[in-house]
Order: structure tokens, then sequence, then C-alpha cells
DNA sequence: TAATTTCGCTTGCGATTTGCAAGTACAAAG
DNA sequence: CTTTGTACTTGCAAATCGCAAGCGAAATTA
């Protein structure tokens, strides 16, 4: 999974090399947004994603410093995952796509509210997002 | 390619299902910041991307309205791809992954430059960006 | 005008990745 | 000490990718 020939040095290349399939922000996105932040919470999302696609997924996540994994404080068996810093500088890529998507397509009410509110000022929002992830 | 069945409702997976790959953003890329239109300039970029893979991405894009397929002025059989308004409203998330690229990784110079007047002021410089891509 | 090159694809095929189902390891609960 | 819950791994068929070669039509060259 840890690509070891880059492609070349554009970011965008680098980017996707990273996270770019069908699956990886689907995680960061449930890491974001919602509370789930176990392996099962993440096979409850509504995708469906496919066990082992998870696995090597989290793990690849991991490796390239995008999110980590810790102990879950009810027991030693539940593993929690988070973002790291690194992670959740992502939050305006993702609210970006959330913008374009709401442009040409028709999003749940729930992102259409927090959508408002980022467009309203921008940094402002990033900047609490970013506070109450940490 | 044009997937039938949508996993979710969530903005972000549609738009994932859309152009979540490792190619469709590159094409994206390219007729965003640099002079490439045409399926023969798309093959010469640094990623190498093989030609049944840009055949299918283009058509795809296409399909989904984020480019659109014309006649090159110069030729009967040069084909000139360019971005549809929907494609140009990609802008934004462009700029945040190469933000984000910056903030963990070298990146270009050239893309540096861009980027720092992206920051400086953000609407304006999108407002600016999409009317020069129109 | 006949041969050659250019351009935008398509085809074949082996290698890789995906997606589904089932299984495993192991801590905790009963 | 059996059962349950959690986090994965494994096997395998199907789909997709990536490389090389080919193809048809327009343009260029001889």
């Amino acid at each position: 999974m840890a690509d070891s020939k880059k492609r070349s040095d554009c970011p965008v290349s680098c980017s996707l090399e990273i996270w770019g399939d069908k699956w990886s922000l689907l995680i960061v996105r449930d890491l974001m947004f919602t509370k789930q932040c176990t392996y099962g919470d993440f096979l409850k999302s509504d995708e469906k994603i496919a066990t082992n696609i998870l696995a090597a997924r989290l793990k690849s996540l991991e490796e390239v410093g995008i999110i980590e994994r810790t102990e879950h404080p009810d027991s030693k068996r539940k593993m929690s995952y988070k973002l790291t810093t690194k992670g959740v500088d992502m939050v305006p890529i993702l609210f970006e796509i959330i913008a374009w998507a709401d442009k040409y397509s028709t999003i749940p009410k729930e992102q259409k509210t927090l959508l408002k509110k980022y467009k309203k000022d921008k940094e402002a929002f990033i900047k609490t997002s970013i506070k109450e992830l940490k």
C-alpha cells in the first residue's frame, strides 16, 4: 500500500497517491463530522466498506500520518482512531468538496447547515472546527 | 464507468464516486493550471497516464459534465477539452489540496507563488481564476 | 497522388486491486 | 468455561489497471 515511487512532484498528484481512492476520505469524513472512531463504527457507515479494504485504508492513513490509533479508554481490545493535526488540516478540503457537491446536487439538511456556517466566515469556522477536533 | 447505484447520499461519497481515483483530478489540474487541452497533451504530463485510462476518464468526466469536448480550431482530427462551469467550480478544491500538500511537503516554486496569491484573498482569487478559465 | 506521419482512441492480456464471505485471535462478560 | 464483542485476516472470483500494440481517419510530405 505504501507507494514507494512518486509519479511526479505535483502536490495534487502526491495527495492523490495518498488518499486518491473511493474510501480513504470517507474515513476522514467519519472522524471529522461524526463521533465514529472505531473499526466497527466505520463498518456501520452507509457506504458499507469491506472489512479488508477498511483495514488496509486505516493502515495506510496511519502510515502517512493522517490518523492515529490508540487504545480506547473503555477497554483494552477496543481501538480508537483519531485525526492527527495533518488529518485535521484536511477540513478545508472536505468542506470545499461539500460546497461543490451542494452546488450541483442535493445534499442532506444536516450538512447544509454546517456548510452555511462555513461559507459565512471560512477562516473562523475552520479555526473553531480544528480546535474542537483536537 | 457511469456508476448507476449511489452508495449513499453523502456529498463526499457522491463526489468520490465521480472523481475519486488517482487520475481524474490530474486531468482537471491540467485544464486548470496549464494550457494542456488535448488528448496528446494529457499523455505528456509527468504522471504518464495510460492511453486507455485517459480515454475512460475523459469519457466519464464528460458524462458527469465536468469537461466538454469540442473540435480544435486548428484541425478536424484534433479534439480540444475544456472545463465546464461545473469543472471550473472545482478550483477551490484543487487549491485547498495544494495548500494542504504545501503544509506537509515541498511543492514546486511555481505552485507556491499561485498558492500565496490564493491565500492572500481566497474569494477574489477564485473569482479571477474562474473568469480567466471561461 | 501515393506513402508517411500525427492524433485520438481501442484492444489484448497479465498483474493488481476490489469486494464479498468466512474465519481467526483474543479480551471481557456471564 | 462458554459465549459475545471487537478487530482484524484469508481465500477467491470478479473487476480494474497498466503496458504494449494496433487501428482508422485526417493531415503532411515526397
